[in-house]
DNA sequence: AAAATCAACGTAATCGTTTACGTAATACGA
DNA sequence: TCGTATTACGTAAACGATTACGTTGATTTT
C-alpha cells in the first residue's frame, strides 16, 4: 500500500536508522554524502510521506500546536489564530484550533484530547480554569503558554500586551481631545486585561487631576451586544458624555449601533474608542480609532516560545509583555465644548 | 511517568486486550459487566489518557480532521470553520486549520502534512489544485471532500450550495423591487460558484424576458478591494444603475464604501445585494440584504460524511447541494424610477 | 606495530495501542 | 454423555518510526 521508511531502506540497500537519520537531519559530519544524496533522491522519487504518528509515538510528541480560544468567529481571536497558523506552518508544524464557547466543561475536554494527541504546545487564550488547574496540565511548563490574558496565581510562560498602558494610552488621547466626560464600558470584572485596562486609565486621571465618577464605568463583557445594552442604559438614564472608551472593537461596535439608534451621530455628537485593532475597524462608518494590541507579535512569539522549548531548555516563569499603540481613525473627534450634549431628536441626519 | 493501557491492565488483572475493548466500545455482548464496571472505574480514578498516536497508528488514522480554507480571518470561512470545528468536537474529532492563502504550493505542502498525520478527514474549501491533482491525493475518496467550491474534472464527494438558484433568487428579488439596471459583480471567472450565480442571474433575465447589458457585469475576486475598485472605476465611466448585486458579503461592503465615497447613500440611492451571510451583515450601516448559503448544514454534513466513511462503506460521487434563500436587511430598497440615479455630490447627507 | 580513536553505518529494542487468533470454561442440544 | 457452540477473555504480533548501542574498517597515535 503506502511506502514506508522500511521500503526506502531496501530500495536504497541501507539501514532504517540511516534512513531515519537523513529524514531529520542528523548527519552532522557522520554521513557519506553519496549516501545521503541517494537515499534523498529515493524520497523524492518514491513520494515518500513519513508516517508522523509512528514518529510521534516513538519521540513522545507531534508536530502540532493546539490553540484554545473562546471563539475563533470573534475578529480579534481569528486574527491572532492565522498569525499562529502562520508561524506554525513556517515550522512545519499543524494547527489545531479549539473552541470553548466559554465552556469549562469543554475546555476541559479539549485540554484532554490535545493530551491525548500528545501536542508540542498548547497555547491558551482567556482559559475559563483556575490556574491550579492550568499547573495541573501535564507537561505545561514546557508545552503551554498562556496568551493574551493572563490568570490570577499561574506564573508560567505568558504572553501578553500591556494593559495597563493601553487604558492610560485611550485616557491619555480622549483627554487630549478635551472630552471631559468619558463612559468607560469595560470588559468582565474577573478578566485581569480589563482590570488593567481600567486601572490604565485610572492612574491618567488621578495623575492629572481628572474629576471621575464611578457611573462613567459600565461594566461590559467584551461582547458587541452587551455593550449595546448597557450604553442604551445609560442614556435612557440621561447620562451626559461626549465619549465612549470601549474595551474591544466588538463593544465599540455596539456602542456606536447603540448611539446611532438614539439618533446620535459618531464622532460629531459623541466620540468613540475602541481596544484590539481589528480589521473590521476601518471598514466601519466611521472607521474605528483604538488600541491596537500587538497581536501579530503576541501569536508569533507564542508560537516561537513553544517550539524554542522542545529543543532548549525551560526558563520558568518568564512573561512576556509587548506594548500596545494607538490608531487613529475616524470615531474620536475634538470635543467642543458650547456645542454640549445633543439629546434625543437632535441628531444631523 | 504517564500512565498506559498497560498499567490499568495490571492494576484490573486483565489483559491489555480487555481494556482497549472498553476503551472502544467493543463490548458487544461478550464482556462481563463486573469486568467492565472494574476497568472502567480505574480509568477514571487513575485519569488515564490513552495515547491517541499509538492507537492512531494501529488503526492507521487519528481522529482529526483537516480543513484547508484561503483564509480563515474571512468572517464566510471563520463561520464555516467553526461549525466544522464545533462538529467534530461533537464527534471527539479535533480540527486542523490550514490556511493556504490562495498559495498552491502551500495548498500542497499542507496536504502532505495532513496525509502524514493519518488524519481521517480533509475538507477542501475553494482548492487552487486541478481534478487531477485531487484525485491523486491518498485515500481522497473516502477521506476527502470539497466543501462550498467544486472544481472542474473532479466528481468524488462535494458539498455545495446550489449557488445557480441563489443568483436565480438574487435576480428575482431586485427585479421585482422594480431595479431594472442592476450591477453585477461576480467572483473570479474561473470559480464554478461565481459562474453558476451568474448563470443563474442571466436565467432569471431571459426566463423573463429582461434586458441586459454586459458592461453591467464586473469581474470582481470574492474581495471586498476589488469589489471596491471596479465599481469606483464603474462610477467614473459614468455608469447608470439603482441596483448592485455582489456575489460575496465583503464585496457588498466595498461596494458600499465605494458608492459611499462617491456620495450615493444605500440603499436610498443605489440598493446593494450581497451573498453569504456573514455576521457582520447586520451590524453593518445599512444591514446588508443578501443570499445565505446554508453555511452551517454545509459544515456539519462535510464532517458527517467524513466521520460517516471511516465506518460505512463509501459510496462514490455523491454531490450534496444545499438551498440558499434570500434574508432581507436594509440594503435594497424599491427603485422609484422618477426619482432617477442621483450622481455626485446630490447626496442628502 | 599495537592500541586507540573515529567515521559510517547496522541491529534490534522500544514507543502504546489494536486485533487476529487461541483457549478455557460454560451452556446446550441430541 | 459427548460433541459443539458460545462466552469471556488472554497472547502476541503487528503499526512505522527512532535511537542507544554495537560493529566494522580505516586512520591516527605512541
Amino acid at each position: 500500500m503506502t511506502i514506508t521508511l522500511k521500503d526506502i531502506a531496501k530500495k536504497a540497500n541501507v539501514s532504517t536508522a540511516t534512513v531515519s537519520r537523513v529524514l531529520n537531519d542528523k548527519v552532522v559530519g557522520n554521513m557519506r554524502k553519496e549516501t545521503y544524496e541517494k537515499i534523498k533522491t529515493i524520497i523524492n522519487e518514491t513520494n515518500y510521506t513519513p508516517h508522523a504518528l509512528a514518529s510521534g509515538l516513538r519521540k513522545g510528541l507531534s508536530k502540532v500546536i493546539g490553540v484554545i480560544f473562546p471563539d475563533s468567529v470573534n475578529p480579534y481571536y481569528a486574527q491572532l489564530g492565522k498569525v499562529i497558523e502562520d508561524e506554525c506552518f513556517k515550522n512545519g508544524y499543524l494547527t489545531l484550533i479549539c473552541n470553548t464557547n466559554s465552556d469549562i466543561n469543554r475546555e476541559r475536554d479539549y485540554i484532554k484530547l490535545l493530551i491525548s494527541q500528545r501536542v508540542s504546545g498548547i497555547v491558551v487564550c482567556s482559559t475559563g480554569l483556575s490556574g491550579k488547574e492550568i499547573r495541573n496540565i501535564p507537561f505545561i511548563d514546557k508545552r503551554g503558554v498562556l496568551l493574551d490574558e493572563e490568570i490570577s496565581d499561574y506564573n508560567g510562560r505568558i504572553v501578553i500586551g500591556n494593559d495597563f498602558l493601553g487604558g492610560y494610552l485611550g485616557a491619555q488621547y480622549l483627554y487630549g481631545l478635551c472630552h471631559e466626560d468619558i463612559v468607560v464600558i469595560t470588559g468582565p470584572e474577573n478578566l485581569i486585561s480589563s482590570r488593567d485596562r481600567l486601572n490604565g486609565f485610572l492612574e491618567y486621571i488621578t495623575e492629572n487631576g481628572k474629576s471621575f465618577d464611578s457611573q462613567y464605568i459600565i461594566n461590559g463583557e467584551y461582547s458587541l451586544k452587551s455593550a449595546y445594552k448597557e450604553l442604551i442604559k445609560k442614556l435612557k438614564e440621561g447620562l451626559k458624555f461626549s465619549a465612549v472608551f470601549t474595551f474591544s472593537d466588538l463593544m465599540a461596535i455596539g456602542a456606536i449601533k447603540a448611539l446611532n439608534d438614539s439618533n446620535l451621530n459618531v464622532p460629531e455628537d459623541i466620540s468613540v474608542l475602541g481596544y484590539d485593532n481589528i480589521l473590521f475597524d476601518e471598514l466601519m462608518k466611521p472607521g474605528i480609532t483604538t488600541i491596537a494590541t500587538p497581536f501579530e507579535e503576541l501569536g508569533r512569539i507564542a508560537v516561537k516560545e513553544l517550539i524554542k522549548n522542545g529543543k532548549e531548555r525551560k526558563k520558568r516563569g518568564n512573561k512576556i509583555i509587548l506594548e500596545p499603540k494607538l490608531i487613529v481613525r475616524n470615531s474620536c473627534i475634538r470635543y467642543i465644548p458650547n456645542k454640549m450634549n445633543i439629546k434625543k431628536g437632535e441628531s444631523n441626519k
